[in-house]
DNA sequence: AGCACGCCGACT
DNA sequence: GTCGGCGTGCTC
């Protein structure tokens, strides 16, 4: 009996399930050729069709589906050299797929985004000085024996030789004729090198040391556990995190820091270089190819130890993952948009919980999910309250738009100019934050009333006069601005209205004709590089006036700035979203956070009208507890969720109509759905409107997870014409942890 | 006829 | 996600 059953098990092909990175239910099952070992989490080469691909041995569900027919199953192709994927990240993979109702596959391409990386480096070809003198000692020979010699018995690259000696690598090829090398294999070098926890620190004051002493101890005790950083601009919450940072590298594991826009973020990765003596791996959609598949590879063999990147690098194959911290955790780049659907930030949540480890959550404006959670005790709050070493909050005044109006057809109030004056005869600098590209959202036909509206999506289209265009700020669309009105014929009397960057920067060079100005949008020309230039520059002092939209507020220290003036203050308080009022409170206490930040009296100004709005009030009294209290309680009131327990956007075509008949659709059949509520194309990022979908449905609820489970079959049986249905998930997902 | 394009299903 | 097959419609 027992024979038969071993014959039975050796006739039959060894099957596993192989999780591909394409959007397929469920692991496809491939039969393993002789001699090949594998293991779950193994990364393995398949064919696929006419196609090979890369994927992983995936771990079998105990309500594995019916056997595919053996005459399909083709064998696996080669197992790569790689460590095999990590069990916690597998369940992170399964996880993420269920938690936004995406397929694994589609979850797993997040991971295996470089392909050459699952093959070993390749040691590069190197010389080592074995000893002798050559037949006849040229200047250039001498000068190598002389590098070669500092040294001994260390390997060098050819070229790297012949840079270190100033020659040219063909004096190398000479000598190692007269074997005075001998070729040795040079392992590839590490992207970066190894952190050093004991560089010496910055002195922390009180606060932060307390709250240092709060992130080391809960990293110590090596079990899930989510920490809100909650500090004001300019608390110091770096250096605090960099203390639970030195902690978990003590304990030998590795670490995540997830920035938002980290390609802006030079500064950051000095910080970090000072204090560990070496900068983290980086990692972002900027890195290039060959670099990408480097970093991949160390990061799975533990080489690298601590990564700082974009949201796609929760998905590195990290082997001993023991800390993540988020920073700026209320920053909206944390969402994808596209393809899965998620948000960063609470996926490194999970991440975390599903491999007992800390993380932690920081910023100066939490988003109102993180401070309930922090309220409600499901996430460790710390509170930073002081600005530490020379920085003191500015002082924050509205200005009153009806009392203090600007000249007919400008945009600046008389008192905003005055302090602006103020500043720059110190030689200090000013900020005008006007979050709104171009120069004019709106151009009208004096003559007729035409407006200019996108054909796309009916938005209006923004004049960008440098550019001498009207564009579509949702789609992308763009057309010259014409000299007649397309509707009425009458030339020379097209109107712009409202202001934009541009136009303000037009305004300022003629109030402040002799101030240096430098506009700061992402139309600048020269993309990211110029703009870190431009940066610099300021830094320097190379700049008076400094007018720029929401890219300012983005964490770049500008030391001499010492006047901050927000042209607009409600700007974006009434779009219809339901979290502006949060959104405009995040983005006004940035903004005015970037002055002050050297000591010394600072002034920021809010130009409103409508100074007793509860958030400008909130904004402006420096208040921002009272801001959280207020906004927590009337989300809470609201009959919206209170905070997003679960949004899910559900995305269809672009016929208002027929999202309209999905939401009441949705409403009648699914009992725990709160409330539905359907967002224009206003609020629809780009992406979406560019894949055709200009209207957002919002699906509010407390029970999590029976909407997801009624969205699956929801998706499954509704109507779904061919790419014309997307579900976005946006959630709170502390409710499942 | 020859091919560009879009739709659709298969892929283990 | 990617590929190949097949239909439609249009051009060198």
């Amino acid at each position: 009996m027992s024979q038969m059953m071993e014959l039975d098990l050796e006739d039959a092909p060894e099957v596993v399930s192989v999780l591909l990175p394409i959007p397929a239910e469920r692991p496809y099952s491939y039969s393993v050729p002789e001699g090949i070992q594998l293991a779950p989490g193994d990364f393995v080469q398949v064919p696929l069709g006419p196609r090979k691909v890369a994927a992983v041995v995936w771990d079998e569900p105990e309500t594995a589906g019916k056997p595919v027919d053996p005459k399909k199953l083709r064998p696996i192709e080669q197992k790569f050299d790689c460590p095999p994927l990590a069990l916690e990240t597998r369940k992170f993979v399964d996880w993420v797929a269920h938690y936004t109702v995406s397929s694994a596959g589609m979850v797993l391409r997040s991971v295996l985004r470089a392909p050459g990386a699952l093959d070993p480096e390749i040691p590069l070809d190197g010389l080592r000085y074995i000893g002798g003198t050559p037949e006849r000692l040229t200047d250039a020979r001498r000068r190598i024996l002389e590098v070669v010699s500092e040294q001994e018995g260390l390997a060098w690259t050819k070229s790297g030789l012949a840079h270190a000696a100033g020659t040219s690598s063909s004096v190398i090829d000479g000598l190692v004729k007269q074997d005075l090398f001998e070729k040795v294999l040079i392992p590839a070098p590490p992207v970066v090198a190894l952190p050093d926890v004991d560089v010496e620190s910055v002195a922390l004051n009180p606060e932060q040391s307390q709250a240092a002493d709060i992130l080391v101890q809960t990293v110590r005790q090596q079990k899930f556990e989510a920490v809100l950083l909650d500090g004001v601009t300019g608390s110091g919450k770096t250096e605090v995190y960099f203390e639970a940072i030195a902690e978990a590298l003590k304990q030998n594991k590795q670490v995540l820091i997830l920035l938002p826009e980290i390609a802006l973020t030079s500064s950051f990765l000095k910080r970090f270089e000072e204090r560990f003596g070496a900068p983290p791996a980086q990692w972002h959609s900027e890195i290039a190819p060959k670099m990408r598949e480097r970093i991949w590879r160390q990061v799975a063999t533990g080489q690298v130890r601590v990564v700082a990147g974009a949201r796609s690098a929760l998905f590195l194959p990290f082997q001993d993952l023991g800390l993540i911290v988020v920073d700026e955790e209320h920053d909206t780049a944390y969402k994808q948009e596209d393809r899965v659907f998620y948000n960063a930030r609470d996926m490194a949540v999970v991440r975390a919980s599903l491999g007992n480890m800390t993380c932690i959550l920081s910023s100066a404006t939490p988003s109102i999910e993180s401070r309930v959670n922090g309220e409600a005790g499901r996430y460790k709050h710390v509170k930073m309250t002081n600005r530490h070493g020379d920085a003191v909050l500015p002082d924050l005044t509205t200005i009153d738009m009806r009392k203090d109006p600007p000249a007919r057809g400008k945009f600046l109030s008389p008192v905003l100019m005055q302090a602006m004056t103020e500043s720059l005869s110190r030689g200090e600098q000013a900020l005008l934050f006007l979050n709104r590209r171009g120069y004019a959202p709106l151009t009208l036909c004096r003559v007729c009333g035409f407006r200019f509206e996108c054909n796309n999506c009916s938005a209006w289209l923004v004049e960008h006069r440098f550019r001498n265009q009207l564009q579509c700020h949702h789609c992308g669309h763009n057309e010259q601005v014409p000299e007649a009105c397309p509707n009425c014929g009458t030339l020379d009397h097209l109107v712009a209205c409202g202001p934009g960057v541009e136009r303000l920067a037009e305004e300022v060079d003629e109030a402040f004709p002799d101030a240096r100005i430098v506009l700061l949008s992402s139309d600048v020309l020269g993309g990211v590089a110029r703009l870190r230039l431009e940066l610099d520059a300021i830094a320097k002092g190379e700049a008076d006036i400094i007018i720029g939209t929401q890219l300012v507020a983005k964490g770049h220290n500008f030391p001499l700035m010492t006047c901050v003036g927000v042209v607009d203050a409600d700007l974006g308080l009434a779009n219809g979203d339901p979290r502006a009022a949060e959104r405009t409170f995040q983005l006004l206490s940035q903004v005015t956070g970037r002055a002050g930040r050297a000591g010394g009296k600072s002034v920021g100004l809010l130009q409103t009208y409508s100074p007793d709005h509860p958030v400008i009030s909130a904004i402006a009294s420096g208040d921002r507890e009272a801001f959280y209290d207020r906004e927590i309680a009337l989300r809470k009131s609201s009959g919206l969720p209170p905070f997003a327990r679960l949004v899910a956007l559900i995305i269809s075509g672009t016929d208002k109509r027929e999202v309209e008949a999905h939401a009441k659709a949705l409403k009648l059949s699914a009992p725990k759905v709160d409330g539905v509520m359907i967002l224009g194309p206003a609020e629809a990022p780009m992406a979406l409107v560019r894949g055709r979908f200009r209207y957002r449905l919002l699906v509010h609820t407390q029970k999590t997870f029976d909407v997801q489970a009624y969205l699956r079959g929801w998706i499954a049986q509704g109507p779904k014409e061919r790419g014309s249905l997307r579900v976005q998930i946006d959630v709170d997902p502390q409710s499942f942890l």
